[in-house]
DNA sequence: CGAGTCTATATGAAACTTACATATGTTCTT
DNA sequence: AAGAACATATGTAAGTTTCATATAGACTCG
C-alpha cells in the first residue's frame, strides 16, 4: 500500500531555492556529433571523447556509451575502424567515415535544421499568446 | 555463439531505396507542449490529445503516456485536476496550470531557446567545414 | 433497443536511451 | 617501481518512448 515511487525526470529538477531547472536536449545527439567530428578526419575514440564536450556544450560525455555508439555506427556501415599501433601511447582504434556515413550525417543535418525551425515556431507561438507565460 | 541482436534505433532507419531517414526530436518535449496548451486555458486530457499533434508536428501522440505525464505533472504540483461531470460525453478530468507550472513552462522556454541556439551553432559550424559533407 | 462507434481515462510491458560503475591493459612520468 | 594518463571496453540501473490492451459511459443509426 506504499505509494508507487515515481520515476524522477532527469530534464527537470527543483533547485534548492524552489525554482525549476530544465535541460532541453536532442535525442541521440551524440550520433550526429560523432559523425560530424569524423567528417573532418579519421579519429580514434579517446580523442573523440575529448572533443565531444565542447561540441555538445556539455561537461562530460559517457565513456562507455561513446564506444558503444561507435561500434553501432560501424555495424551500420557508417564508419570503418582500424587498429593503429606504432604511435605514441596505447594502440588506438581509428574510425573513418564512409560514404554511407556522410549521407547519414547529411540526413541528420536536415533533420536537425527542421527541428530548429520547429522550435522557433513553437517558441514564437508561445511568446505570442504569452501574456499567459510572463 | 549467436551475434548479440543489436538494439535498433528509432531515430535513424534505412529507407527501401537505401538512403537514410533521420528524425530529430527533443527529449520529453511532450511536457513543455502540454504546459503550453494548458497555459492558454484549463483543458481535459482527451482534448489535449487532439491538439498536441499539430503543436508537435507529429502524426499521433501516445495516449497512455499523455495521461501518465499529466499525472506526473500533478504530482509535481505543476497542474491541478478536477473531475467535471454534467457536460456532454463521459466525465472529464480537467487540468489547470498552477503558478508553479507557469514557472516551469518559462524555464522550459529558456532551455528550448538555448537548445535552438546551440543547434544553430552546430549547423553553422558544420556547414562551414562542410566541404566534407556535401 | 442493440450493436457499433466515439469519448475518455487508464495500466502493462517491451524496446530503446542515458547514466553510473567498474574492468583491463598499455604507456608515460617522476 | 609507482602512479597517472591513455585507451577501449562491459555490466547494469534508471529513465523514456512505443505498442498493446482494458474499462466504461455516451452517442448514433437502423
Amino acid at each position: 500500500m506504499h505509494r508507487r515511487s515515481r520515476w524522477r525526470s532527469r530534464n527537470r529538477r527543483r533547485r534548492e531555492d524552489g525554482s525549476w531547472a530544465v535541460r532541453a536536449r536532442v535525442e541521440r545527439f551524440g550520433e550526429p556529433a560523432l559523425l560530424r567530428l569524423l567528417s573532418e578526419r579519421p579519429t580514434h575514440g579517446y580523442e573523440l571523447l575529448e572533443r565531444l564536450p565542447e561540441l555538445l556544450g556539455e561537461e562530460r560525455v559517457d565513456v562507455g556509451n561513446l564506444y558503444r555508439v561507435l561500434r553501432a555506427l560501424e555495424e551500420d556501415g557508417l564508419v570503418v575502424s582500424e587498429w593503429q599501433a606504432g604511435l605514441p601511447g596505447p594502440t588506438k582504434r581509428t574510425y573513418t567515415l564512409t560514404d554511407d556515413g556522410r549521407e547519414a550525417l547529411a540526413a541528420w543535418l536536415e533533420a536537425l535544421a527542421a527541428l530548429r525551425d520547429g522550435l522557433t515556431t513553437f517558441l514564437d507561438d508561445t511568446e505570442k499568446g504569452g501574456d499567459h507565460v510572463r
